[in-house]
RNA sequence: GCCCGGGUGGUGGAAUGGUAGACACGCAGGACUUAAAAUCCUGUCUCAGCAAUGGGGUGAGGGUUCGAGUCCCUCCUCGGGCACCA
């Protein structure tokens, strides 16, 4: 009798061994096998250390890569640290130690942690966005957008805090209020590094050969929102300028009854009369001391003011006054809209507001629609009236009708607009990637040449804001003061750093190539590993992570330094796992750490429980009340695995049709039925005899899940190598074809018994079986068999008329 | 408001249109033990019944089908995302 198992002896030795064994390095250069890049989302050292979250999704990613690597893939699978950002920041402001300091205790920490999974990373791969051999190489990055003309410097409002007086991320603006100290979040204008993602809209909306969620797709597409319509010129009486506006909806043009310009409108000011000057001006400036939570408040009332100027409806001649409010915003389309209140909800509110008239000119196809012009704006298509040489056309039609109309005149055309801003990149922050800038009196705005990077951080720095909504990196002033690459006389750098999703848009390009010295990548390589085959991290990155991640590799493939033209070919999201229904925080004090569990029950039953609570994808409600269950799979596992008993010899058509499900379950990623399928098998050989075959091919099917656990019983079955070094059983068909099968007997759809027929039996056969079941007859006694159905292996439906 | 997902025992959950509740937790009873732990066995959707068996049952209501947790329509509800984008 082999002692139990014991998870704290034999993990730290399996660790030992593969260590020792470098399994996990993977030979970049092989070109034998199949490569498989199988990627998890690095995470955030953070305070927190490694949470039970990281666990539900590194566990499975790691059983899935150790699957790949038993079907013969040459699988790499890196980690390392997203490292640079607010937290350890803020940190600092508070207690005055240097983020860098943090930062390494909690990269140390959470290594130790990493590494207590037993998960197969390798290493040697391992990159950390905040050291200078990585974020010198962001900063190339940088450049080469910036040579390309894909980055810019724009003055723009950005998010300020008035209490902690500082400017603050979007991030870091959560619903209009400061993450910090919970003020209201004001705008103040700042000149601003921005990246031009929005070059790459629609390169960004093709996610051809890509297998992602739906979801995730469809919330991209949203977050672009591509929009197709129409951009018209109004003249402005009086003045040879005019007012371009952008509508999917031309098609209403005989109903424009006025016009609206965002309050920032460049025109506002060279058009407004000089009786309205004040009020426009007020106005102007109340909208933009409003905070974005009373611009954006649900159901407000819409404001606005007469410009005292009016334009010309290209179509029909008609001269409607232009107002400006701040429901029209500056930057989206063109800053102007043609306000048609019968058929647009705001247009409506704001012309009963406001008296303005209200021309009814699309009249409902379907008369259950009906309209009602004085009750509300009718929104949809139809058809039109009081439309002109127009009237009596669909609206589909009447759009292309229209614009081609006024195209031919020179007014108008078709114009395709993009919801998606530019990236916004500048941070007024410390612990970021320095913008390898200089300025110069002589030569103006001068890149840093690539051979004089990293542009360092410097580390004699004031974390305190001032207040004065300047980078700390402006109170070191050896790292401001500096020569100018060109002309060689004194010059300043930027001091803002870069956005932290900069560094994390990258670093899958980094981990093949994070041995290179001279290069940030090798196109060699990458063509060869990249894309990565499977990218596990939350859901949450949609529309920030995952978007950038794809423009700046699309950007990098234009440039000719990678071959695949999307950086993630098959993309998984974890589910979210709450505490009592909460998101885990530090701030809500509801942080579960996984390190007492992987001490009490070893690592391979913590995250075979964690797979073992639901759908992979589902996520779910931390608890542990379910633990003990796994725990007791485990040591009934071993115990099969490695005692002898005697008596009847357990059939092998088990341990198939167990490989054949367990098979589908990983490759569904349905890891918590495969784990079922597993227990189903032990309890039907646990007290039987088993083959040493059998049991190697049941250890190799445990392998992805509980790699440690099967290490041990691999050796104690005579494996010389690593388990993982074996290739995935694959199953018998004629193993599992049963003898007899169980068919279920419905009269009417309703189960009335089950009967055991050899596999073989034909329809006829089965059926008259089924007729002579005493419930059968029961239930088709005194009525008349209409039909008789019968789904091979399944069912017998006999349908009875009474 | 719009776009996605969900809603199944006491709990986590399972079910290519074909025996709803696999597997596991918990609970109850039993075996082993001086006792406990561990382990093993039995039961466990609900109602009636000793049982055989029968009635009901997958958020609510309709529909399609021989047959619906699964497909369609309407609604309720929870979660996520977007939200004055003209």
């Amino acid at each position: 009798m082999i002692p139990y198992y014991n998870p704290e002896k034999s993990e730290k030795k399996w660790r030992k061994v593969w260590e020792a064994n470098k399994l996990y390095k993977t030979n970049l250069e092989d070109q034998k096998r199949p490569k498989y890049y199988n990627l998890v989302m690095f995470p955030y050292p953070s305070g927190d250390k490694l949470h039970i979250g990281h666990w539900y999704s590194y566990a499975p990613a790691d059983s899935w890569g150790r699957y790949m690597r038993m079907k013969g893939f040459n699988v790499f699978q890196p980690i390392g640290f997203d490292s640079f950002g607010l937290p350890a920041e803020n940190y600092a402001i508070k207690t005055g130690i240097h983020p860098a300091k943090t930062t390494k205790t909690n990269i140390a920490y959470m290594e130790k942690q990493l590494k207590a999974m037993g998960a197969g990373w390798d290493w040697d791969a391992e990159v950390v966005t905040n050291e200078p051999d990585y974020y010198k190489w962001t900063q190339w990055v940088f450049l080469q957008l910036y040579k390309n003309g894909l980055v810019y410097r724009k003055l723009s409002p950005v998010n300020w805090c008035p209490g902690c007086k500082t400017v603050l991320a979007n991030e870091q603006a959560q619903d209009g209020l400061c993450e910090r100290c919970d003020s209201e979040v004001t705008k103040k204008d700042l000149t601003q590094w921005f990246i031009n993602i929005r070059s790459y809209a629609q390169k960004l909306l093709d996610y051809e050969g890509l297998d992602w969620p739906e979801k995730t797709r469809l919330m991209q597409e949203n977050w672009i929102g591509r929009s197709e319509g129409s951009e018209i010129d109004f003249d402005i009486v009086g003045h040879d300028k005019k007012i371009t506006v952008y509508t999917t909806r031309i098609d209403t043009l005989y109903g424009a009854t006025y016009m609206v310009l965002a309050p920032e409108h460049e025109l506002v000011e060279k058009i407004t009369t000089i009786k309205n000057k004040k009020a426009v001006e007020d106005y102007m400036k109340k909208t933009r001391k409003a905070t974005d939570i009373e611009r954006s408040a649900e159901g407000r009332e819409k404001t606005g003011v007469f410009t005292g100027a009016y334009v010309t409806n290209p179509l029909n001649g008609a001269q409607i006054p232009i107002w400006i409010a701040d429901y029209v915003l500056v930057h989206y389309g063109t800053g102007a809209v043609m306000a048609v209140p019968a058929h647009d909800e705001r247009d409506y509110a704001f012309a009963k507001k406001y008296k303005l008239p209200i021309k009814e000119v699309i009249s409902p196809i379907n008369y259950e629609t009906k309209s009602n012009i004085s009750k509300a704006a009718f929104c949809e298509d139809g058809k039109l009236i009081n439309s002109g040489e127009f009237g009596g056309t669909d609206s589909a039609q009447a759009r292309i009708d229209i614009t081609r109309f006024l195209e031919k005149k020179g007014l108008a055309k078709l114009k395709v607009n993009y919801r998606l801003r530019d990236w916004l990149i500048s941070r007024q922050r410390y612990w970021g990637a320095p913008i390898p800038i200089v300025y110069c009196p002589e030569c103006g705005e001068v890149a840093v040449p690539e051979k004089d990077l990293p542009v360092k951080l410097p580390t004699d720095i004031e974390f305190q804001p001032k207040g004065d909504g300047k980078s700390p990196l402006n109170t070191s002033s050896s790292f401001v003061n500096t020569k100018c690459p060109k002309c060689k006389g004194p010059a300043t750098r930027e001091t803002d750093t870069m956005d932290t999703f900069v560094c994390s848009s990258w670093y899958f390009l980094r981990y093949p190539c994070s041995q290179l010295a001279k290069k940030p990548f090798e196109e060699k390589t990458l063509s060869h590993w990249l894309p990565v085959d499977m990218y596990i991290g939350g859901p949450e990155h949609a529309c920030m992570h995952l978007l950038y991640a794809r423009f700046i590799h699309k950007a990098m493939h234009d440039l000719g330094f990678v071959k695949a033209g999307e950086p993630f070919k098959r993309l998984v999201h974890q589910g979210m796992i709450t505490k009592n229904g909460a998101k885990m925080s530090k701030s809500k004090g509801n942080v579960v750490s996984p390190d007492e569990f992987v001490k009490k029950y070893g690592s391979d039953v913590f995250r075979m429980y964690l797979m073992f609570m639901g759908p992979f994808t589902q996520g779910g409600d931390w608890n542990d009340k379910g633990i003990t269950g796994i725990k007791r799979f485990v040591d009934k596992f071993w115990r099969v695995m490695t005692t002898e008993v005697e008596g009847e010899r357990a059939s092998s058509a088990i341990i198939h049709k167990t490989i054949k499900k367990v098979t589908e379950d990983i490759e569904a990623m349905h890891f918590n039925t495969a784990i079922s399928s597993l227990m189903e098998m032990i309890n039907a050989i646990s007290d039987k005899v088993v083959s040493i075959d059998d049991k190697r091919m049941a250890v190799k099917l445990i392998a992805p899940l509980a790699p440690h656990l099967a290490e041990e019983i691999w050796a104690h079955l005579g494996g010389k190598k690593s388990v993982f070094e074996d290739s995935w059983p694959t199953y018998d068909p004629k193993q599992i074809v049963e003898d007899e099968i169980t068919i279920a007997v419905q009269v009417n759809g309703k189960l009335r018994g089950t009967i055991l027929v050899p596999n073989n039996s034909s329809k006829e056969k089965i059926l008259a079986e089924v007729k002579s079941m005493e419930n059968i007859q029961k239930h088709i006694a005194g009525g008349q068999i209409v039909k008789e159905i019968y789904v091979p292996g399944k069912i017998v439906n006999l349908v009875v008329k009474m």
